[in-house]
RNA sequence: GCGGAAUUGGUGAAGUGGUUAACACGCCGGAUUGUGGCUCCGGUAUGCGUGGGUUCGAUCCCCACAUUUCGCCCCA
């Protein structure tokens, strides 16, 4: 038998009308807060990704998909939305007009890992990105529009951390403290840590391993090596998300595992338990040097990601997912009536009535049984005497009523009853 | 990438080195000769993740691999 490959899944019954329900709604939402949908797409040029989520980073370095076409062409499938997404505002030049601008997408990600509870190889993720503004309420709206979106869907007990990374010179800034501090204690660093060290020293604040370590608790405060301008950027981020009734705290060792992020950097963390390691459910930040990094103009831009996954995994919680009902149901027995059943679903339907039948000649108590479980509101009863007197009997599957409508009615009765 | 656990039908699962692999749900058919949902009866895994090995014989023991899952790492 073939498989799927390892770390992907089908999504099927339950869990499909549970994604249909969360795209709907993205889609819903997302067009309320006015953001336009962009699709790029899952492959694109490996040193895009190596340009943008950046050369020391774990997913460029050992979880991408890279391949070679028949041409020769170095591609990478994929592992996060925003490069593409900036990829595109650049090459078809969104930034001559019409800023900031607002573009949210949706789709499947590839990262080479080992799969687990909410993370697969193969994974889904949407995300906005609001590129043209340094203003800080697009800092909040982004955060604000993530953490209503979250709330909607029914999700409680949402925590949202976040932290400032400061600008291109705050950072240098920091990072050269912070190499003085840690040098002398390089030793008692794990060896993930003693390699970050020369290549993104901001990656150790985030280590799980030597989290506990006296170094790590000591370690300087990133948000007292930054300008005026940047303090007094963030507390003005903040006290916006305070007058939103946003929770938030402040997390100064939060750094993100992707390269581009500056200044403001969030994460939102739900504490269902069926989610387990897979806490949080979206992240993002500010990313203002990125588009010129590759080759655009200097634009700055704010964005989040959320694995759609893992929104599915907290929805068995927060609601009972049912699939919509059926107005109509058709019961028949002989091929006459058959033949009548299939002319008449699709007269209904034409009037815009749900209807389905049993295809296969099944028995009566089947075909009711069919019914019950796509818990069609009416039934419609084919019987041939009936049929020669030009007679069609509907029954209502709830009250059980029966009632005898002429047949050259009967799309107008449903359509009025349904 | 590292360490632990698991893998029996459509589903939940019991079970044993040796005839027909329990039970339940579901599904199909019948009792009900064209009106179901209750009840009763019958049917439903040539098969116990895949490939090897041990054995007279393996779903059961051993090895490898695959997949899933938990923890680490990382991340959404």
């Amino acid at each position: 038998m073939i498989t799927k490959p390892k770390g992907c899944y089908d999504v099927i019954d339950k869990e499909a009308l549970k994604l249909n329900k969360i795209n709907r709604y993205i889609n819903y939402y997302c067009d309320f807060y006015n953001y336009d949908f962009i699709r790029t797409p899952l492959f694109e040029s490996r040193e895009l990704f190596h340009r943008t989520v950046g050369e020391s980073t774990d997913i460029v370095t050992k979880e991408t998909y890279d391949f070679k076409d028949r041409n020769d062409r170095e591609l990478t499938l994929r592992p996060e939305g925003t490069a593409g997404v900036v990829r595109s505002f650049i090459e078809n030049k969104m930034y001559g007009s019409n800023l900031p601008r607002k573009l949210y997408y949706n789709g499947t990600m590839y990262r080479y890992e080992r799969p687990g509870n909410g993370r697969n190889r193969e994974f889904t993720q949407f995300g906005v990105e609001i590129l043209g503004s340094n203003d800080v309420a697009v800092d909040v709206e982004v955060i604000s529009f993530a953490y209503r979106l979250f709330e909607e869907l029914g999700f409680q007990d949402l925590n949202v951390k976040i932290n400032n990374l400061g600008s291109k010179e705050d950072r240098e800034h920091y990072k050269k403290a912070l190499k003085e501090y840690l040098q002398p204690h390089l030793n008692n660093l794990c060896d993930d840590c003693k390699v970050r060290f020369e290549t993104n020293p901001l990656r150790i604040l985030d280590c799980k391993v030597d989290q506990d370590s006296s170094v790590l608790k000591n370690v300087p405060n990133i948000l007292e090596y930054q300008s005026e301008e940047s303090k007094e950027r963030f507390k003005k981020v903040l006290e916006y998300l305070r007058f939103l009734d946003v929770d938030y705290e402040v997390d100064a060792k939060l750094v993100r595992g992707l390269d581009y992020y500056d200044y403001t950097v969030f994460e939102i963390i739900s504490s269902e338990e069926v989610l387990g390691n897979a806490s949080t459910i979206a992240a993002g930040g500010r990313y203002n040097d990125l588009v010129e990094k590759l080759g655009g103009p200097s634009i700055p831009c704010m964005g989040f990601a959320c694995g759609l996954e893992r929104i599915m995994l907290a929805m068995d919680k927060i609601e009972n997912i049912e699939k919509r009902p059926l107005d109509c149901y058709i019961l028949y027995v002989n091929e006459e009536e058959k033949m009548k059943a299939i002319t008449l679903a699709q007269d209904l339907r034409c009037s815009g009535i749900s209807v389905d039948y049993d295809v296969t000649g099944r028995s009566l108590k089947s075909q009711f049984k069919e019914a019950d479980r796509n818990h069609a509101q009416l039934l419609i009863l084919l019987n041939s005497e009936d049929l020669q007197h030009g007679w069609i009997t509907v029954k209502d599957n709830l009250t059980k009523e029966e009632i005898k409508i002429e047949e050259n009615e009967i799309i107008d009765y449903i359509v009025s009853n349904g």
